[in-house]
DNA sequence: AGCGTTAAGTTAACACCGTTAATTATTTGT
DNA sequence: ACAAATAATTAACGGTGTTAACTTAACGCT
């Protein structure tokens, strides 16, 4: 009932408080299952008041993807860190799996539900940022394998490497996140699933056997 | 307006008329976007009349997914007459993903979106059935290599590999079809990136090189 | 033949959803 | 002291999945 004019620091603040319960009420209900007013009430706010902060729920998707990213990058960052390339490359699709199968619901949100295309210009993070752009981050990582001659000679494309790592990685968090649960197959364990997938491609990639 | 007793065929006939329709509209118009009205006007019934058939929404997707699921593994029935272990293996994942990419809609409904638990006593397929159960011909396809003694010594698990095959082609098709609009991402051609998985995991895979 | 039961369909209605319009209350500048 | 602007609210709209109540037609019996 009552308002204030709020400096842009507690109007940014407000925003956040938003970002973040709407975030909690989809990892813990899942993405479907959260309506505008459920947030709102969450936040002690009418429904309506979301929108003077974002244009509609797509949006508020979008500025939580956003958040997300940056938190991934976040924490992928520090394995960049690691001073060997090839073992730098293995504790990076590791971080991305714990990532993924830490937080499942935020990664349906970033990576497994279809949003309008993602344009560098709707966005507040900088693209090839190594802060900021957790794509960049892989393709330096694969990029550094490459210049240090760890790939067989026939793979000279670090880009293509990259995207299909990746898909290798994604396509095992995807699968358990969206099917662990399936009664039709008897999963192994999801740790020995990412470990063979690492391994398999590993020795698809690397020129010399690797232990 | 005029209803008559039918007859056991001709309910099954409706049953498939709402089915097929249903479908028409989630691969033309995306899953979200399709309501049980539009269904209805469609086929000439009312909405309500859909639910004598299937007991709500939830479950017309589910019966859809079955439909799909059979039409996999009819797909891929004939690459099982290959001879060759390993080019059957090859051709399968190629013919996985071919169905995957000519049916991104249906693919999402049947391996992207998430279901309540997909318990083989709610469905009418049958486990183990080599004509109906893709998830079996694959393991089979795989297990046909590893008797054949193709697959490297230290890889034992059959199934394992299976599943992590199967993650590797699914990871490949699941990006392209969330994220190829994606102008953040410079997509290589999806060809090139399902040929290069499926360069990674064979060799990989195989004790001996195969080209 | 006529009557009740049942099946197949309808329309009406409910509770809820995302979203927009109209409205209220509070602060600030002059 | 008053007007303008801001931040919030309530009311309302059109649409959704779904349930309840009702209608119509066909069948089985006596």
């Amino acid at each position: 009932m009552p308002p204030k004019p709020k400096t842009e620091q507690a109007r940014e603040q407000l925003r956040m408080l938003i970002i973040d319960h709407a975030r909690d009420l989809f990892v813990s209900k899942g993405i479907e299952a959260v309506t505008m007013r459920e947030i709102a009430k969450r936040i002690g706010y009418s429904a309506t008041s979301i929108y003077l902060h974002f244009a509609d729920k797509e949006a508020l998707l979008r500025a939580i993807c956003d958040t997300d990213f940056l938190r991934l990058a976040t924490t992928l960052k520090e394995i960049l860190a690691i001073a060997d390339p090839i073992e730098r490359m293995i504790a990076f699709g590791q971080g991305y799996a714990r990532f993924a199968l830490t937080y499942p619901n935020h990664y349906r949100l970033m990576f497994m539900t279809p949003h309008l295309p993602y344009t560098p210009s709707q966005t507040a993070l900088q693209q090839n940022n190594a802060e900021q752009d957790a794509y960049f981050q892989l393709k330096m990582v694969i990029n550094d394998v490459y210049l240090a001659g760890g790939f067989k000679d026939a793979l000279q494309d670090a880009e293509l490497i990259a995207q299909t790592v990746w898909a290798g990685m994604h396509g095992v968090c995807a699968l358990q996140i969206i099917m662990a649960e399936d009664d039709w197959i008897q999963w192994r364990p999801i740790e020995d699933r990412l470990n063979v997938m690492q391994q398999l491609m590993l020795s698809g990639l690397l020129k010399e056997k690797y232990e």
